[in-house]
DNA sequence: AAGTAGCGTTCAGTTTTCTGAACAAAGGAA
DNA sequence: TTCCTTTGTTCAGAAAACTGAACGCTACTT
């Protein structure tokens, strides 16, 4: 096929306006190009389309049959058009979205229904792993990940940045001596999040920088809620991002200890991580904001 | 609307083999060309259609959706090229021609049932015209036209070209003396087509040019049937082209008179008319071609 | 861990298309 | 018959698109 469909509306509003003048006023472009246009269109085709001169136009035979088709043709194209736009304009569609089980369990899922009635037209599609990401491969949207990932492709906005807190259940507390050195804190920590668990997490002990070995002797899970469950049911004291502490520190299940001992700013960092700012979807962009939203609110 | 329809087959072939190098080995096109159409494609849109690196492709949700409008577009242009196609191949459709009466009625319809059935998708529009011809003014495909006729946009072919014949009936042959200088074949001359009524027209007696007054005292007519059937009736002698005496001649009706006064060559040329050469479509050539082989018969 | 093959993207030079200006032609008005 | 307006066409310069070469990246192989 060697005719170029972008020559179909011209010729159409050349048959339609019945001049190569007329065509080009509706058409805004310049009346040479209209005139090029067809006379290429015929060429390629092999076919007189119309017959014309300074003062006269006539569509052959073989033109009306062609424009019938071009008609056809420009039907769906039309349609295609309005679709585009549709899409471009409002959310709607399918958004699939990897995340971290705790994250989405605790901070996400008490929002989902009123995610659903603001974007009625946009379903989700979450996906909790605990696995690395990488969204081609993996066929996902956006993902939610640990760290301030940064990605010479992707685009990453911050989602959560604080501090870790220490927690432990009241009746530990008031069964055992909380106070004293590193050495003494240290026996008190039996279980953390597998992501601390290293053998010298940095701290600061009355503001003095020191580390504390969050690996030898201590059980790891990789999973905040499940740490903190065992906390509430006496398994001594643990760290944890305050992002997971907020209904049980307000409901007294939890209470703080150790508080002259803290981490650097951003020990716990979540950030959700998609591939472009330009072209985002719209119903991408608005479960960015959804969850920018969310955890600002906590 | 933004975008350009010729992006489509190109989209359509990167979904469809899963890559862009994989779409250009199929589409014939450098890859530069292939990745470059699809960037522009989805900026014209304002929608990220495909998601890609180096390793992997993935078709958005509005892709997919994009991607079924643009399957049906290119269902329509399959459909039009086809057509196209089919209509630059074999001879279909109307022919319009505009024809001396004459020429009509004598040459051409006693073939008309025979070109039918060679060509039996090809309908004729027969106009007997005795006046000028311009074909696009009065939307016409092609015309016989008398004389060499010389047009600057119009190719032109010559159907007949040849001399007059003196002609008389057997009975005014029988009853008349036809011999004698020029003043006594003059004499003998009582009608011939108003084309020929020339006051000098030029002739040759025994070989030597001369003229004679075929203007004062000799009648016009604008036919040469009408002219041939008043000499069959005794009017005398008239000068006729040979194109329509074939039956007269070899049934006796006429015979040939002033053997010895001949015309220039060409005196009687009839050519038919079209607007071009190139891109003429199928059945107005073969209608030419026909035309050309009926005169060539007789 | 290092090397390789093949992917998609980008850039600068080449090619193609577009178009303003000028021209010839047609038809209407004077 | 002459003049004028508006048409469609053509050409040369400008603008846009194409593309070969080079590059960075990814996943597989050694």
């Amino acid at each position: 096929m060697k005719w170029k469909i972008d020559d179909i509306p011209v010729f159409v509003a050349i048959v339609e306006q019945g001049g190569i003048s007329a065509a080009s006023d509706v058409l805004g472009q310049p009346k040479s190009t209209v005139s090029t246009t067809l006379t290429r269109l015929e060429h390629a085709l092999g076919l007189r389309l119309v017959e014309r001169n300074s003062r006269n136009l006539r569509v052959t035979e073989e033109g009306e049959v062609f424009y019938r088709k071009a008609l056809l043709i420009l039907d769906q194209v039309r349609e295609a058009d309005a679709t585009a736009a549709g899409m471009s304009a409002e959310p709607s569609g399918r958004v699939v979205a990897a995340m971290p089980p705790a994250f989405t369990q605790e901070v996400v899922a008490p929002h989902i229904a009123e995610f659903q009635i603001r974007f009625p037209d946009v379903s989700l599609d979450l996906v909790l792993t605990t696995q690395g990401i990488e969204l081609l491969r993996d066929q996902v949207d956006l993902a939610v990940v640990v760290g301030p990932k940064v990605d010479s492709d992707l685009i990453s906005r911050v989602l959560v940045a604080g501090p870790l807190a220490w927690v432990t259940s009241p009746s530990y507390a008031s069964t055992h001596d909380l106070r004293g050195g590193i050495d003494q804190i240290r026996s008190h920590i039996r279980i953390c999040e597998k992501r601390y668990g290293r053998a010298r997490m940095p701290v600061r002990v009355d503001g003095v920088q020191t580390q504390i070995d969050l690996s030898t002797g201590v059980s790891h899970v990789n999973s905040p809620l499940v740490a903190r469950e065992a906390v509430v049911n006496g398994a001594g004291v643990s760290a944890l991002p305050r992002l997971y502490l907020r209904e049980s520190l307000a409901s007294g299940r939890l209470v703080e200890a150790f508080k002259n001992v803290t981490f650097d700013l951003d020990a716990s960092v979540l950030s959700v991580v998609y591939p472009h700012r330009r072209l985002l979807s719209p119903r991408l962009r608005v479960f960015v904001d959804f969850l920018e939203e969310i955890c600002r609110q906590r």
